[in-house]
DNA sequence: AATGAATGAGCGTTCATTCAT
DNA sequence: CATGAATGAACGCTCATTCAT
């Protein structure tokens, strides 16, 4: 796997061969068959991993926050999430965006959407801001940040991770109708 | 153009052969390299054509608006935004999310974001709202836009389009700082 | 070798692997080589059981049947072998016709055979019949009842095994110039 | 097909590579596919031409034969069928033979022995001879002079055709009840 | 004696691309 | 301009065989 994710990232997924990989691992190739079934059988794999790690990263960050502040809350999952996408956006675009998309269940969205939403929901619960559709709004506000890594990481030399963590955390604020 | 079309809708990009496009167009597969000079070619001119089109859309709308109600200018970006990719959300994931990623230059999305962050940049110099940086938050409303369209796209049974506008115009204020 | 004879039967020789036969069996992969050489191997080993089985059922048949009645003895050939063949007749082909053909030395037929022409000689030199070479006319025999089983096995429905052992033994007859 | 038939016979259809058939012809192994889809089509497809090619060949020595000799048409059909067989008895073997032998249904056989249960049947109606059931009978001779040439075939150094054809022809009289 | 993870040569098949017609 | 037969490199995948445990 760590000889494939090598691969998909210099390479793309499409032009990796089986026996790159693992010619990369230092096996043969029908050692590659004792584990995986295909290519795509190791993307999978990729998958599952990356979306573990990143929401782990997310929900440690968010329970951290004292409860209670919502707004603080918040803001950490917006800067958990800046952080993680920074360190490997290409790797995710890769995984997740792959041409033919897995069934779109099962997407590492799905998993971290859910996990926002429920946060966002939790706040209209507790009055701490209002908002329409909390699933809604999640969709929008998780889509709005990846975007914005992603044009960011691959636009400008040097990433400016303090101010950039700072306006998202702005443009969440403001999604849930609050002033950053 | 028209037969790629179809084929990568049905079956999408990679699986798709040159012999099926130019069966499906009843030419010889030597007349395709007359006008092609791959099918990254291809999948290239569509992308073009696409851009063009959806621009021209959302054009008409917001200039159809009249000059100085800037919400209503905003108002009107993110209904003719929903109403373009409801109806060519798939094509648009397939053109622009297959693998290998375009040059991430000459991206769709650059041409439709730099437009927005033109209205958003005109709509702060006009004092009619208040953002930290434009392009940012083009960004931002561009992808969290899309994302939501996508998700209502393969989540529900039939979209409610009007609500759908309604809650996404109602995030756009929000994101420059308006209330819905 | 039980669980090798019943993966030829289901799916041929060709397509039965090594790994089918051993899970089959219940043992390792590695343990099939403790025994056999290749699949080959079984091959030869099911086969040599196989023309052992047939023999000792013709021999035992014909040896019942009292000395001197060569007719009789003629007839339990022809009725032991059509027995044995309806029973095992797919068996046979896949062991005995699957391609790379043995020696030719080997065959079950040849084992047969020699027993049926000692048969047809005996009763040359006891002056039973008259024929004119009888290993020739032997492998003629052996050759039409087995085509007339395997004809008869594919065709019909439901073999009427008494009326086709009385045809058989007719042509036996005939074969030898007696009338049935 | 000049350059698969030529290997079949010299190695077994099962060792032969599509790659040495296209070497075998000098074209590239793209061209194959063009033509055939499998190696199993070019093996029908030599099955095919092969029976043609025989039956063509018996019925030409049969009809030559005096309508009314039937006794000359039997002997005439025996003489070509031992003809034809010494000259391709392992062509024969390898094509019907081979391992997952075809549907039983299409065999060459089955063209052969249709036409031969045709003439013993037509000799029946003319009152030439008197046999049980003339299809049944044709099974049996065309089995028993097959596996005849195999065994001379393979057994004897040089192969006496003309005494071998002697002997059939007796076998083939007393099979329908005539003395040689 | 038994195991089964590892091997890697070799297979059938696909398909973007060329070019003589 | 258009054709489509021919190409052949490259691929995913299988499976008989080995051998350290």
């Amino acid at each position: 796997m760590k000889a494939a994710k090598r691969l998909f990232l210099e390479q793309g997924v499409g032009p990796t061969t089986i026996e790159q990989i693992t010619s990369g691992a230092d096996v043969a190739k029908g050692t590659f068959y004792l584990y995986f079934s295909s290519k795509d059988d190791v993307l999978s794999a990729l998958r599952e991993r990356f979306a573990q790690d990143l929401l782990a990263g997310i929900k440690t960050a968010v329970t951290e926050t004292p409860d209670g502040d919502w707004k603080g809350k918040l803001a950490a999952w917006a800067a958990a999430s800046v952080a993680s996408y920074l360190e490997s956006i290409r790797l995710h675009d890769i995984l997740f965006y792959g041409s033919p998309p897995p069934t779109r269940e099962g997407l590492i969205n799905n998993i971290v959407i859910d996990h926002l939403a429920g946060l966002l929901q939790a706040g209209v619960d507790a009055g701490a801001w209002s908002i329409d559709d909390a699933r809604f709004t999640a969709v929008f506000m998780f889509n709005g940040l990846h975007g914005v890594v992603e044009f960011v990481s691959t636009g400008e030399k040097r990433v400016n991770q303090k101010r950039l963590t700072r306006r998202l955390e702005g443009l969440c604020f403001r999604a849930v109708g609050e002033t950053p």
